[in-house]
DNA sequence: CAATTGATTCAGTACGTACTGAATATTCAA
DNA sequence: TTGAATATTCAGTACGTACTGAATCAATTG
């Protein structure tokens, strides 16, 4: 085996674990890596050799990432079968991303703590008042994910860079 | 059942759920949320009845939430049994989870990717040297957010908020 | 020191997610 | 329209993580 093909196993073994980590599974992780590093587009089958998964593991890992607006299929001209690629760019991939996480697990965990909070407001005892003011904290810092999400949608990678140097 | 009570299901539910998907099992995330929304500290017995669950499990959980650092334990004068406690500052708590998931998220993905980026280097063919420049991208990307963490670790709650206003 | 209370450990198991591969559907060329 | 190539679906299963509860260990008290 080449080098370049353990270059590429070692990319996709150790994205997986990351994606993992991030709750995109890691079957999905390695595909996407295979596509992201990959300059032309891969069919099926390429993909399957390369991670040595099953036929159906492939279409359903690529019907997600589809979903998730990560991958794109695409005819070839005089081929028959399916192409797929990926966005190529790493700041769109991370907005992608970040947008599918705030949907996930920002969007529902805000509207759950504001709906706990105004249970607690039709309760008046010392814990309760305790309790109301920490879910108040813990609902304002969730918030603030949030407003850092909106943030980063609107920037473009240089003017992120830019603002990182500022505070190192 | 009183509306507290319920209150309480609800928050600890939520924030399981919310931990679930954040890489923190659902059960330690939920003993953290009922520890965080207690003003006095609790028993392992407390902690069972409230989530219903076992003996061992509260036992592991408190262990693992110890080892992140989020949960302390602490002796009551006259009382036999321990007790345990969260950290109550948001701020504070959100560091805590940042460094962690840096340390097991951020770091070996910047070790691993440098390690296919040395590989590559070796190699000289056109695949090679596209494939080059996508890890290069990434791992750019992922130490962006290295970069992101230190910037928060430095930074007090203030000066986030007053951060993201200038921007929205 | 025994007895009692509480904490920890861990083998066994439950449970949920991910994966396979065969059956089925779809597409396209002849 | 048929057959060949390709893609999708999904029932069954493998696999890993999380959980239980009994056994064990540790601490405290009388």
């Amino acid at each position: 085996m080449d080098t370049y093909q353990q270059a590429k196993d070692k990319l996709t073994l150790h994205w997986g674990e990351m994606g993992a980590k991030w709750g995109i599974n890691r079957t999905m992780a390695q595909v996407h890596a295979l596509l992201f590093a990959s300059e032309k587009p891969l069919c099926a089958e390429e993909i399957m050799d390369e991670l040595q998964i099953s036929r159906g593991n492939v279409s359903m890992s690529l019907r997600e990432l589809m979903n998730w607006g990560i991958v794109t299929k695409m005819h070839i001209k005089g081929e028959r079968k399916e192409f797929y690629t990926t966005e190529k760019d790493v700041w769109q991939f991370f907005k992608i991303i970040s947008q599918e996480r705030k949907k996930r697990e920002i969007d529902p965990t805000i509207n759950a703590l504001r709906d706990v909070l105004r249970d607690l407001d039709t309760i008046d005892t010392p814990e309760s008042a305790y309790t109301r003011r920490q879910v108040a904290d813990l609902l304002e810092l969730v918030e603030t994910g949030d407003k850092l999400y909106h943030m980063i949608e609107k920037m473009d990678y240089p003017r992120v860079m830019k603002l990182i140097k500022q505070f190192l």
